[in-house]
DNA sequence: GCTTCCAGTGGGAGCGCTCCCAAGATCAGG
DNA sequence: CCTGATCTTGGGAGCGCTCCCACTGGAAGC
């Protein structure tokens, strides 16, 4: 039970002491102790000196939410991931993203809010964070296609940056992975090596990253005179590569070569070829995308596409920044890079 | 390049119509709109529908930083996440913990704000946090003995709930997992299955779950009349377990069992032990600690310590938000649980 | 019939800050 | 010594909302 209000305050009330009482202290007006903190121009440095001591003394921390109010700027930037479940979320992938967007944001002073768009109560939290203008700026992740949150985006009067493409609409703002480019690398590596029977789990087509990595996988066969084998679908998880690789095996017995969507249903293929006495790669030669940790400790160690996820987060977050100051970057597409191990 | 400010509006400037203009509309006084809008008593049937109606009509949506303004709320829970450098949040673990967490902030309402305190600047961030009290609580983490985080929380005329218990400080509201009676399960298993000379590979022991985990290490082999070994300390990374899992095959080359204190140790244990040619669990048993995807991709899979991290990040958040309704909540230890899979 | 009570209402004073603007101070040039 | 330009200064009007309070009128109680 509380005993009272927060909590059983000790001494005095003690209310926080604002701007008004750092002026008085000082011998100034409100005026110029609100330009002396910003260190804005036009005060003296005699005043400037007393309002700082004033400061000082009083331990005086100015007020977030009533600058917001007066600046029109919340002095926060949000993060929104989409999916159908919070579980997606779950993969380090976002961590990553995070750790970067963090930082750039750390450096233009902004606070970082995540939203966590997976629930319809989440959804409807994040369109009233856009209606609200709760932000000064949103990252939109892991859109679907035909997701709502593309809507709400494109009417917010806020800027918006996408991390990766939807599918089905064309955001101005994005910085994305070249997931065309590294997916064809790695099939085309497979194919180096003597593949000719090469697979493709991929991820949800309706994804962003999950159709260009098709696509990459599927050119780069075409472009060897190869036959791509039809898409096997997973979600991305370590299971869904275990039974999409188990489909492939019974489907396609012979193959020789799998191109797995990202390094979670890599190590999924990996397991279920193990627990098929496929050696890989003699039998089965394995490429990931992601190159997360799982892909170093994978059995044998993954080899995979890696690409800048810290570096699409700051990106991203670098991006928002220069929008939200009024100017007009341009959209991002950052390399990847085949890293060979031992599974291909 | 800015071609004007917020970006070529294509109508007019329209600005956000305010609670005034609802009022106006609805014929009501603000007063009334205020308290239709937040549903509160003293309001006609007639007028409250007038006040919806008006707000449908306009598309009016309160503006969160007034509000918080004058109820002194910002509507905000932050979850600050310490440690020296940023990639300790890489690790699975906090993503889950945040899943949890935003799940219940969601049912209060309130917003995340995560705040890495990796760099000295994260640090400062978060101190001016406190201090202005720019949330309306805080879940720490992950903090270190003597983290200067620990300080600032105290200071804080804020509630404030510890996700498990720092070393050296006791807090008053933290939800922490029974770290102590997990190791020692998962070293009475290793025990129980014969094995007598069993090494630890401790996480951070400046961490109150690297501290407790080896202490249920250590009880457990001392309540069965064997010796513990010296800890062999990592950093909870999985190269830091394959390195500690080599320096332990070189101090005590005829050790048989080894508890890992998480799961990303015990998969850099099992890399060492596979590079080095001993079977597992045959020859070598090993336990981790976690329960994360890497566990089940292990190869062989990993028997470890199951704890419950989303509940662990729902747990705080609730009692954040118990807190912060002015309640007094008590701290609560979430318990643990054996998975056995093959490698022990 | 007269208090008493209370649901319903609107006025107005904040919440703590920014920023425009008018006014005073200072200083140079003529 | 005066004019005008430049630097300093403080007053005051917001930013958009909540909430206290004084006021009304009709229902209830005696």
């Amino acid at each position: 039970m509380g005993e009272g209000s927060w909590f059983m305050a000790e001494g005095a009330p003690r209310r926080q002491p604002t701007l008004d009482e750092v002026a008085e202290r000082a011998g100034v007006s409100r005026s110029v102790a609100s330009r002396a903190l910003n260190n804005a121009p036009h005060v003296s440095r005699a005043k400037r000196e007393a309002v700082e001591r004033a400061v000082r003394q009083l331990g005086y921390v100015p007020n977030p939410t009533a600058r917001a109010l007066a600046t029109r700027q919340t002095g926060a930037a949000a993060l929104v991931v989409s999916g159908e479940d919070p579980s997606i979320f779950a993969d380090p992938f976002f961590a990553q993203v995070i750790v970067g967007a963090s930082t750039a944001l750390e450096e233009a002073d902004l606070h970082l809010m995540l939203c966590l768009a997976a629930s319809d109560r989440g959804r409807k939290r994040v369109e009233e964070l856009f209606r609200s203008k709760g932000a000064d700026g949103v990252m939109l992740m892991a859109l679907r296609e035909d997701d709502p949150l593309a809507g709400m985006a494109e009417e917010a009067e806020m800027p918006v940056v996408f991390g990766g493409r939807p599918v089905g609409s064309a955001p101005r703002w994005y910085v994305d992975v070249d997931n065309v480019g590294g997916a064809r690398e790695a099939t085309e590596y497979l194919v180096a090596r003597g593949r000719t029977r090469v697979a493709a789990i991929c991820g949800r087509l309706d994804t962003g990253a999950g159709r260009a990595r098709y696509r990459g996988y599927r050119d780069a066969l075409l472009a060897a005179g190869l036959d791509p084998l039809p898409p096997q679908e997973g979600d991305f998880t370590e299971p869904s590569g275990a039974a999409a690789m188990a489909a492939l095996l019974a489907n396609h017995p012979d193959l020789d070569g799998v191109f797995a969507a990202n390094d979670n249903m890599g190590a999924g293929a990996l397991r279920t070829l193990r627990a098929a006495g496929r050696a890989v790669p003699a039998d089965v030669a394995v490429v990931g995308f992601d190159d997360l940790t799982v892909a170093q400790v994978a059995d044998p160690p993954l080899t995979t596409v890696h690409q800048p996820i810290t570096a699409l987060g700051r990106e991203m977050a670098r991006m928002l920044v220069t929008l939200i100051n009024g100017h007009d970057p341009t959209p991002l597409i950052l390399p990847t890079r085949l890293v060979t191990r031992s599974s291909a």
